[in-house]
DNA sequence: AATGAATGAGATTTCATTCAT
DNA sequence: GATGAATGAAATCTCATTCAT
């Protein structure tokens, strides 16, 4: 599964083959099909342990997080990548994102990663300041990924202290 | 073109196929390779084409602003699809990103794209504005193309107005 | 028609398409099926010329020879590729009789060239001479055309001379 | 790849198709491909195993050859199909010589064989006439192959005597 | 239980020919 | 009469899956 992940990473959903896989983890071709309920299964397995441990990677960065001051620190390091979470991680969920628009086994796993989120973040902030916050993280963190020129984490800051209201 | 993406927003890159496009065309299979350098070429230019109707809708949009009040409502229009691109231009130029992560001549597209963007932003704001603005409507534009439950238009407008520094 | 003895001294008959055809003529691509039946009917055209077109130069140069030493001079001359025959043309040539295998029009034309070749010969040498004579020119011809290394043209003499009891 | 050079032999370069292939090796389609790197692959296989078995049957015939009478008979025997290369044999073997004008590939093969044949005779024979009778062969060879009437084994002897300077 | 050679369904691509212009 | 855009038949190749070992 991990193999997997990987090559959806190295060459997207679209250029996963079960040959690929098979390389990567270093096992025999007919072990794809022998051990997973085909290709398909094997991805929504590898999607939903992705999503797992990406939103234990969350949970862990901002569960102990005190209070709103902290939560600004804790977002800045998030969206810079000081989470845990590597380029490679994020590519596989904007992949599952894209995935799971179409199938509605995947979605679930999203739409509880997406939950658990702002569960976490609520610990600190109110349920709207969190929605607000998660959506503006995904967005800051989306560009860090695609753009080639990576952002500085003081204008992160400072975007991210407006929207928790810390900037006065 | 516009056949490909319709298939690519349907089924992913993943499930792209020479068929499918010539199905959703209306036209014979052979047309496709026919017209196109490969089906590599074909998605380069579909690619290309839809990265600069985006665009046109986004400078569309945002270039008869004012002011950074106007820019706030425009912002909001755009984060919940009232700008002119729909659910289905957002899913590919998700998939555009994703896809221009892995082969340069894409890249090219999407670099432009963005610098695009945040020039019009520039119009009205700083550029350090501009660019929070742009990182933060990808956010939640995305968790509006994403998620379930779209968002309420006061919610994206209180964020939004935080970001702009219009909240006080 | 010569365009099309061009593509196939380049590609071999294997590599011949109309749209090569075309291109090396300098015509579009539909007069090739307009002017000619088929793509078969071309060949078969075209190689029936390529046929007569070398049998003229096997004519014109060994017409005038009047006797056996002077069969001699020519010979090598002809195996050295200086009768007017070039290289490309025997390549082609080469492509003509194996196609003739295959197809019986081919065939005659190869026959009729292969007859006319003796006649000629025969005009000075015996019939089983200027069979000999015929074959060793094709082999020592073939060998200067196939290999990388040309054959030294005083070499050829002395063989050629033997053929034709001209060494003692 | 026996198969391939069955349907070489029976369709030329040019007819040789995978189907036509896996239909004469009694296999299915898909296996040509997935044994052989692409058709281009195969071709290469084979055409240099076919070149390797020539040049075996060359060598069994010519290597036990004493002397240069011994030789004459050889070659006789050689050009009317006597060494145990049949008419398909040497039908292969001049599309392989086409190919390899294009190929550089198969360029090394058709080299490889020409020495090899060579070394072999220049055991009895000086090197010139070593090279002579390689060419004469060739010739003779060659006109029994594509013409329809073999030529009468007295009469290759008689050239191929006066060849080796055994006609005094 | 595990393998990987082999299969066949389906993918892309090529290309001679057609036919509206 | 001549063209070249378009077609569809056929080509090669890929690949998930099967199954004898």
């Amino acid at each position: 599964m991990d193999a997997a992940l990987d090559v959806i990473a190295d060459h997207g959903l679209a250029g996963l083959t079960a040959r690929r896989i098979a390389t990567a983890a270093g096992v025999p071709l007919g072990s794809v099909s022998y051990h997973f309920d085909g290709l398909a299964g094997l991805v929504r397995e590898a999607f939903t342990r992705h999503a797992e441990a990406m939103a234990v990677v969350f949970r862990a960065h901002f569960t102990p997080v005190p209070d709103r001051a902290a939560m600004l620190e804790a977002a800045v390091e998030f969206v810079h990548g000081e989470a845990g979470a590597s380029r490679r991680d994020w590519v596989v969920a904007y992949e599952l994102y894209l995935a799971a628009l179409r199938e509605p086994a995947l979605r679930e796993i999203t739409e509880d990663w997406l939950q658990g989120s702002r569960d976490v973040l609520q610990r600190v902030l109110d349920p709207d300041t969190a929605q607000a916050l998660d959506g503006v993280m995904e967005g800051l963190t989306m560009h860090a990924i695609f753009s080639t020129a990576p952002p500085a984490p003081e204008k992160t800051r400072a975007v991210l202290a407006r929207v928790l209201g810390l900037d006065r």
